[in-house]
DNA sequence: GTATATTCCTACTATTCAGATAGGAATATA
DNA sequence: TATATTCCTATCTGAATAGTAGGAATATAC
């Protein structure tokens, strides 16, 4: 129950290598061969963490992927989010209009702490607890 | 992302029809008419629910369902590990033995520190607080 | 003791989604 | 021009979820 897709722990692998190289880059066959995902796989995982601005790319000879920002700005929510998108216990969390059961949804209030309480784990933690290994 | 299975929402509206009925038993069928679920998978999650001790029953004619304990005793995380098992963010959460990554994984406190919080959140809540409305 | 209402058990089907793979287009460097 | 790379699109596969179907076991009522 409440599990983590493998996207996103692969995810959080690529990232944790990239912040240990502290800016410079690294392409996506290096990141792959060094964390053991599967490249063409790894490939999607990188894109979307680029959509999301969390690393940015440069293409052809020499080119790769880097880090934006410092681990410590980076937010496990955010990786999570790039992945997977928003925490959702129930699709309608965040629109009552679109809510099935609509006003009378008895548990809807708590969903929405639910929701409260992972999001604000995942928010208060960082790559850098990540990296850091034992900070958690 | 971390949503919850159809199975365990119907299965929070089942108990809280049962709470409601304060020790009265109802059938599989009224349950699944009054709440708009398919009798057939409706019986499935009772049998869940009778396996973790949340319900019991009584077959042949005027059999049906009962809720076990307080409303206020019934906890949110019972239910939910009814459905679908405990909380595990990665398989391996509980038992290090069997991690992929063993002593290097990094992100093992992260995962181990997600699921206290998740668990305790719905540990805190219980059946009472749904059918109650808005205690959450 | 027969009809009926119910839980309980097993098996099946359909749909969706995660994970992975494949091939190649676009692009930058040497 | 050759090469190394990101980037894009399509496809395949296996597992899980949601739902369906049929009937066996069992208790009650008449
Ligand atoms: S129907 Fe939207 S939260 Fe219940
Ligand atoms: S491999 Fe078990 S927690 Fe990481």
């Amino acid at each position: 129950m409440f599990s983590v897709s493998a996207r996103t722990q692969y995810a959080i692998r690529a990232m944790a290598h990239l912040a240990r190289l502290e800016g410079k880059s690294a392409t996506a066959a290096d990141i792959a061969s060094a964390q053991g995902i599967p490249l063409k796989y790894l490939e999607g995982i990188l894109s979307r963490l680029k959509l999301s601005g969390l690393v940015e790319s440069e293409r052809g000879k020499n080119g790769g992927y880097r880090m934006q920002g410092r681990a410590q700005d980076v937010s496990m929510l955010a990786i999570v989010e790039a992945m997977d998108g928003s925490v959702k216990p129930v699709s309608c969390v965040d629109s009552a209009a679109s809510c099935a059961q609509g006003r009378a949804c008895l548990p809807r209030k708590f969903w929405i702490g639910l929701k409260s309480a992972i999001d604000a784990y995942l928010n208060e933690h960082s790559l850098k607890d990540i990296v850091e290994g034992d900070q958690v």
